[in-house]
DNA sequence: TCTTGTTGAATTGCATGCAATCTTGTGTAA
DNA sequence: TTACACAAGATTGCATGCAATTCAACAAGA
């Protein structure tokens, strides 16, 4: 009973975000079989919460349930992350076009300008370490649902707030200069992102999002690409 | 302890689609409050499935909940029904994009002929009775949700069979020759899109799906203008 | 060696008890 | 009459017991 819980007010909310969390950095693998009394044990409650959280969780597509035989970590290929991140670049196309038309008001201004600043300076201080990977992540994630909230459409909101995806974590799998690369070209986007948004231009605003929502894809591909010509080099190799 | 259940292999599932029917059917009203216990009496069944259920339910949007009091079905406003068919809209603009970039297979193409010929024979039926609504209803859910499916998103399709909300129900809530002017409209929306998937204009069926989606509720729109437009005449009349 | 049947342990699904919290109705004081 | 306080009833949230199902290991037969 190591009570790796407490704080919050429902044992329910708490043991599912701690699942999450759990699932998110990878302490529970992919593909990993769940029992209701390991992980009630696991976290100090019972199995009416856990059960709870299971039943929230497999809603968000990260634990997978099969009747009568309980729950495993959702396994994502990386087919399943390209779908996703289309979904989630036409939802965010969306909100950028709805603010662009309907226009930014000044504090909403303001809150992308702030956004845009942080990451300049993290680029001007031409770092490449972790805690400057973090800290990008923590902005990028403002920026993103600083434009759906901003774009009125609660229920979009909702939406987006429920996809779990974010781009951010996969910049953890790229090589240090990679990871400022991508970094660089992020910013750019969102530059004139905001330059669409601030001019009206919902149109522009929301195909540049779209582009921008599959930027870590095409990183994807090209790491996997890169490791695929490896794979290939080496049997060539082997062969000769 | 009238068992208004039975049937399915178990009962959170039963409980948890016997709910969703009552709410949308509304046999259970806007902002009513459902106890647990009140749920499991009505459905023969213990508190613990209904908990369940209700959990699911609220990611669902279809009721909400406050911790220690409860849930309460949801009360939907002509505003947030806008939005979530803008979101719909969207949604359904990239799959039929999807499907018109991937091309359509044969049997695919067959399934979606069969649509436009059963609305077409409903149409030249001249009827405008409730079965015939929901003979159209039945026919347009297979229409949208084959595009859904051929489109080859599983996170699309997913997400857009969880958005529980189809267009087809507000066409109960329209005159009969409304109705049937909405019918028209649809089926020749139909028509175009179907075109441009063949085609292959994704650009082009991307719009004209968003447009479609948004018909239901310039229809809306409509009713509401009607009905103010009487309630103002009422006024004057009383004032005069 | 591979397949198939069987048995026991593990696990899920549901029911229910109990404490904590909220709601409601009544009484009291201003 | 209104506002407030308080207590009784109702309801939620969590823990846990029990039956039904599934899983795993092992043995028997092809």
């Amino acid at each position: 009973m190591h009570s790796e819980l407490r704080g919050g007010i429902n044992s329910t909310e708490e043991v599912t975000s701690k699942l999450r969390e759990l699932i998110m950095n990878g302490t529970l693998v992919q593909g990993e079989r769940l029992t209701e009394t390991g992980l009630a044990a696991r976290l100090a409650v019972s199995r009416t919460p856990v059960r709870l959280a299971l039943a929230t969780l497999e809603r968000e597509d990260l634990v997978e349930g099969a009747p009568n035989r309980g729950f495993r970590v959702r396994r994502f290929s990386i087919e399943d992350m390209r779908e996703i991140m289309e979904v989630r670049a036409v939802l965010e196309g969306m909100a950028a076009r709805l603010l662009a038309e309907k226009g930014l008001e000044p504090d909403q201004n303001a809150t992308l300008q702030e956004c845009l600043n942080g990451i300049a300076e993290l680029i001007a201080s031409k770092r490449h370490d972790p805690e400057t990977f973090r800290e990008f992540a923590r902005i990028n994630d403002r920026f993103h649902t600083s434009i759906a909230a901003f774009a009125g459409n609660t229920a979009l909101q909702r939406l987006m707030v429920r996809n779990p995806f974010r781009s951010a974590p996969l910049l953890h799998f790229l090589p240090d200069e990679e990871g400022r690369a991508a970094l660089i070209d992020a910013q750019r986007d969102h530059i004139r992102l905001v330059d669409a948004i601030r001019k009206g231009e919902g149109t522009r605003a929301e195909f540049l999002m779209r582009e921008h929502g599959l930027l870590p894809l095409q990183r994807a591909d090209q790491l996997f690409t890169n490791i695929n010509k490896n794979a290939a080099n080496q049997r060539t190799d082997e062969a000769s």
